[in-house]
DNA sequence: GCAATGATATGACGTTCGTCATCCCTAGTA
DNA sequence: TACTAGGGATGACGAACGTCATATCATTGC
């Protein structure tokens, strides 16, 4: 605790909301003496500009934000600033985000779910150049993997939550029959009795 | 700021977030001096106990939590004790909700997407007796009433998420046909095309 | 006393849905 | 090369759905 005192870790922190936006800050003020934020985004691209303005050594990110979102900022930010450390923050522990946010280039992925006091130990330690993922939602990344359903399928199943296999159709520029088709196979490989529950369980298993 | 310096508005905090949770708590400390944060719960069951427990002046308390949801709490909690003042704070702008809120004898509904500063004003207020609605929610909750749905129909449509007419009628010890029929009026007055839609709109607007 | 409302039910009709067989085309790969 | 997987389409069939007319019965309210 009193052994770094050269150079405090500079921290771009980017969330939508405001109050929770707020509330971190306050927390690394309070519990993080070696974490400076020095630049707070509301939306993806405002994290970029403040980004290229402040040169942070991390980048804490959200995924759900306006205009642009964390994983995008991600992207962005790794091939431009190669040494910047990124941590994605987020509500959601779905596999898929987990992959798409580590071949973004991002460092660490963290749950909100996680005790507040890992916060500070995930950002210094990203900053010395470790990886910080949980090993639990690292394995049911490869074992869960990203559910049965193709592509398409998914798309197909992602607009069915009332509207008709015509409006759906129109939508994705395909024929009324074809996504009868799509939704028949989903429903058989989530073995659901219908469309409405083949998106209940896809939802909840994050196959969406 | 340095007025009031006999008592300090003791807080409950209910969240299930543990990072948001700690971090708002950190907020609070941080910036309002004369609130304390006397108890954290991560869901609503333990935001009970810590409520029966500690007595606080203040519950601040998220929706959607495990077990049981805050304005489950909320209820609970105004019944056993009238004069804790109640506060939401929630992702969620729907009217449904606040409206939920009022009747289930919550003073104050806070997004948070409202800024960080909003908070400690909002527990003040309350704390005071006052009331703390955003007045264009507020205006959208009232306009929008119960709903028109008779409670027969709601029912119907609460269960309406999945399940085949026949598997809702075994539920509800009724015919199929008449199921049907629920369905049937409960779309035409939700302007659906089909209870998938109508589910939707009646969850949205708070009225299942 | 009678009209209105809500809960419940039936029968009938047309539409949408879920399934299956079958076809075409492309890209990757054993 | 042949095989497989994914995307896209058609036609047909039975089941489920959405609607409407109609009926009974109880409750509520003027």
């Amino acid at each position: 605790m009193a052994a770094e005192q050269e150079a405090r870790i500079r921290v771009l922190l980017a969330e939508d909301q405001a109050m929770v936006r707020g509330a971190i800050s306050a927390l690394l003020r309070l519990s993080a003496r070696d974490v400076e934020v020095v630049a707070e985004a509301g939306d993806g691209e405002e994290a970029l500009r403040l980004a290229r303005e402040t040169k942070p050594d991390v980048a804490l990110l959200d995924i759900e934000m306006p205009r642009l979102d964390g994983l995008g900022v991600a992207q962005e930010l790794h091939a431009e600033f190669p040494l910047l450390r990124i941590v994605i923050l987020t509500t959601f522990a779905r596999p898929g985000y987990l992959r798409r946010a580590l071949s973004a280039g991002a460092s660490g992925y963290l749950l909100k779910d996680a005790p507040a006091a890992e916060l500070a130990a995930a950002i210094r330690r990203v900053a010395r150049g470790e990886r910080v993922v949980q090993p639990d939602l690292a394995y049911e990344a490869l074992a869960l993997g990203d559910g049965p359903l193709t592509g398409r399928e998914r798309e197909v199943l992602r607009l069915a939550d009332g509207r008709t296999a015509q409006a759906i159709a129109a939508e994705l520029h395909l024929s009324e029959g074809t996504v009868r088709n799509y939704l028949s196979e989903a429903i058989q490989k989530l073995g659901a009795a219908n469309r409405g529950e083949a998106r209940r369980i896809a939802e909840e298993r994050g196959w969406l």
